[in-house]
DNA sequence: GATGAATGAGGATTCATTCAT
DNA sequence: AATGAATGAATCCTCATTCAT
C-alpha cells in the first residue's frame, strides 16, 4: 500500500495501463469490467485512468485499436510472395491462429466483446474488413477462375469466419493449433480457392 | 400510454414477455437492456416481470431456452431422407439461413450476446453441440471417406462457424440468402465433405 | 393446489387468519413477514387477509389485541383472595411464566416485535400498563409498609421487567419455568413486596 | 442543502457516519431506516455509505459494535475495588442507568432494535453476556452465601432485565434515574444478593 | 504528477395493495 | 364468496465520473 506507482514515462504508463485493462476485460467483459478493478490491477488510481484516456469507451477503444494493429500487423507481415499460392494460404493461416493462440486474451476481447458490443462493433469491423480484404486478395491470387471482387470477398468473410470458430476452439484450448491450420488450409484450397465448380 | 393490455391469462402474457425480452435484449445486449426497458416494451410493469420470470437471469435464460428450441426444432424438421446427400446438405444450410434470415434478433440473442456472456455461454452451446452434431451426420452421410466422429465435429463446427459468418452478413442485410446458401453448400460438399484430395 | 379453502364462516376464517399471521410474525418479525407469506401459511389468498383485515397493519393489531386480551384474561383469572399475599404473588408469576411458556409466538410477537415496532408499542403499552397495575395492587396487598401508588407502580415495572427478562429465556427455552417461579417470586417478596429498607 | 461537508479524513467521517445512522436506527428500527434517510442525516451522499461500510447490515453492525464497547468500557470503569459491596453495587447501577440516560439513542438502537432483529441478536447478546458475567461477580461478592455461578448468572440475568426495564422508563424520560437507582441498588441487595431466606 | 474523497444517476428487486372476474 | 392478474412506490446497491488537495 502507498505509493508504489513511481513517476513512469508516459509511453510506459500508457502500456501498463493498456495490459491491465485488456486482462480484466478479457475476464468480466466491458460491462463486467469496473474501472475501479482496472485501475487496481494497473496498479494505480482511478482518476490516472481517467487523465490518460478520458472514459471507460475511450479505454476501451484503446484496447481495441493497440490490438486490433499488431494483429493485423503479423497478418500483413506474413506476406510472402516467394511462396506458392497454397504456401502463401497456408502460412497466412498458421499466422492467424499462431497469434490468436498466444494473444488469447486479447482475441477474447476483440472478438468476443467488442464484436457484439453494439458501440464498438464498427470499431472491430473495420480492421476486421480490412483482414477480409488481406484475404480476398490471397484467395484471388490462388484461384484459377476469373470472379467477381465482390465473389471473392465474401468467400474470405465465410472463410474468416470459418477462422474465428477455429481462433475460438485455440483461445478456449479445445483444439490444436497444427491441426486447424491443416483443415482450414484444406477448405480454403478445396473450397474456396477454385478449382471450376464441376466439369 | 397505449393498449395497457389488461389481465390476459398466464400463457399469452409469458409470450408477450419473451417478445419483449427478446426484442430489448437484441437492440442493447444483456447488460445494456434494462428490466424498466423491457416491461416498457412489453407493455407491462416491472413486477410481472418478475412475478413470472423472478429475475433478469432467468428471463435471460427463458430467451435463450425458447429460441434455442424453436432453432433446433427448425432444424430438426428439415431432415428428408428423400433426398440425395448433397441436396440433404443444402437444404439444412438453407433452412438454417432461412431461419436466422426470419428471426434475426432471436439470432443475435442467441449468438452474439448469450455466447459471449459467460453465465449463459453454456446454455447456448449445449444446444449449438446438438447442432454441431446433426451437422456433423449429415457431413458422414455425404461423405465418401471414412474419418473418425472427432474430425466430423471439428468439420462439423468449422462449417458452423462459416455459417455464422454468412449469417451474420444476413442478419445485417448485407448479403442474401441465397447466395449464401450456394456458397456454403459448394465449401461445404467440396471443402469438407470429402473427395480424396486429388492426387 | 385449487380450492382448499371452504366457505367458513367467518369467525373462524378469522381465527384461522390470526394463527397464520402470528407463526409468520413470530417467525420473522414485522417486516419480515409478508402478505404473501401470511397468506399462503393461512392457505387462503390475498385478497382474503385484505377483505378481513384492511391492511398489514391492521392485521398485525388485531394479532396484538387478540393475544394481549388472551394474556391479560389468563392474568386476570389468577386471582384468588383465599390465598395468602405470598402466595398470591407466587401464584400471579407462575399462571404469567406458564401462559409465556405455552404461547411462546404470541410472546414474541406481543413483547418481542410490537412492543419496539414504533407505531404499535401504544398498543402493547396499554395492556402492559393494566399489567402493571394489576401486580401493582398485589404489590400492596403483600406490602407491610405504606408506600404511594407511584412507589407500587415503579416497583411493579421494575419486577415486570424481571419477569419479561425470565420469560425471554423461557420462550427460548434457556430456563426452567419452576426455577424462575421460584426466583422471581423470592426476588419480589424480599426485595420488593417490603420490609423497610433498613432497621 | 446546508453545510455540504467537504473532503473530511477518513476517521471522521466514519463518526459522523455512524453518528447519523445511530440517530435514524433509534427513531425508525432497523427496517425502517433507509440509507436514504441515514445518508441523508450525515449530510452525505449514499455511496459514501457503501464506501465505508459495505451494506446496511454492516453499517447496523458497525453501530451495534461501537455502541456496545462504550458502554461495556462504561460499566467496566465502574469498577472501584475500595468501595464496599453494598456501595459497589450501587455505583454499578448508577453508572449503566447513567449511561442509559444520557445514550437513549444507542440504548434504544442496542437493546431494543439489534436485540430482536433476528441477523443482529448474536452481536448484542454477546456484550451482554460480558455484562451478565460482570454483574454476576458483583453479586457474589454482595453476597454472604454460597451459590453455584450459574444461580449468579440467573440473578444477574433477572436484575439486569430488571435495569433495562427501569432504563426504558429512563430513556422515555417517565422515571428519574436517582429513584431508580434507589430501587434497583434495594431490589438486588436485598432481593438476590443474598441473605439467608428468613426463617 | 498523483490521489483520497465524494457523488449523480440508474439498475435490480420486493412489497403492500387493488382490480376485474 | 373468492382469487388470479396487475402495479406504484420504495429499497438496497453499484458504477462511471469528478473535485480538491
Amino acid at each position: 500500500m502507498g505509493g508504489q506507482s513511481k513517476r513512469l514515462p508516459r509511453a510506459i504508463r500508457e502500456q501498463q495501463m493498456l495490459d491491465a485493462a485488456i486482462d480484466v476485460f478479457a475476464k468480466h467483459g466491458y460491462h463486467g469490467a469496473s474501472m475501479n478493478a482496472i485501475a487496481a490491477e494497473a496498479e494505480i488510481s482511478k482518476p490516472m485512468l481517467y487523465l490518460y484516456y478520458g472514459s471507460k469507451d475511450e479505454l476501451f477503444a484503446a484496447c481495441i485499436r493497440r490490438e486490433s494493429t499488431r494483429f493485423l500487423d503479423a497478418l500483413t507481415g506474413a506476406a510472402d510472395p516467394t511462396l506458392t499460392p497454397r504456401e502463401q494460404l497456408e502460412h497466412g493461416i498458421r499466422v492467424f491462429l499462431g497469434f490468436v493462440n498466444t494473444n488469447r486474451k486479447a482475441w477474447r476481447v476483440l472478438y468476443r466483446q467488442a464484436l457484439y458490443q453494439n458501440e464498438f462493433a464498427e470499431l472491430v469491423l473495420s480492421s476486421r474488413d480490412r483482414a477480409v480484404e488481406l484475404t480476398a486478395l490471397i484467395l484471388r491470387s490462388s484461384s484459377r477462375d476469373e470472379r467477381s471482387n465482390d465473389q471473392y470477398r465474401l468467400m474470405a468473410t465465410v472463410l474468416i469466419g470459418a477462422g474465428e470458430a477455429v481462433a475460438d476452439l485455440i483461445a478456449d484450448g479445445t483444439a490444436q493449433t497444427e491441426d486447424a491450420v491443416t483443415l482450414l488450409t484444406d477448405l480454403a484450397w478445396r473450397g474456396l480457392a477454385g478449382r471450376k465448380p464441376v466439369h
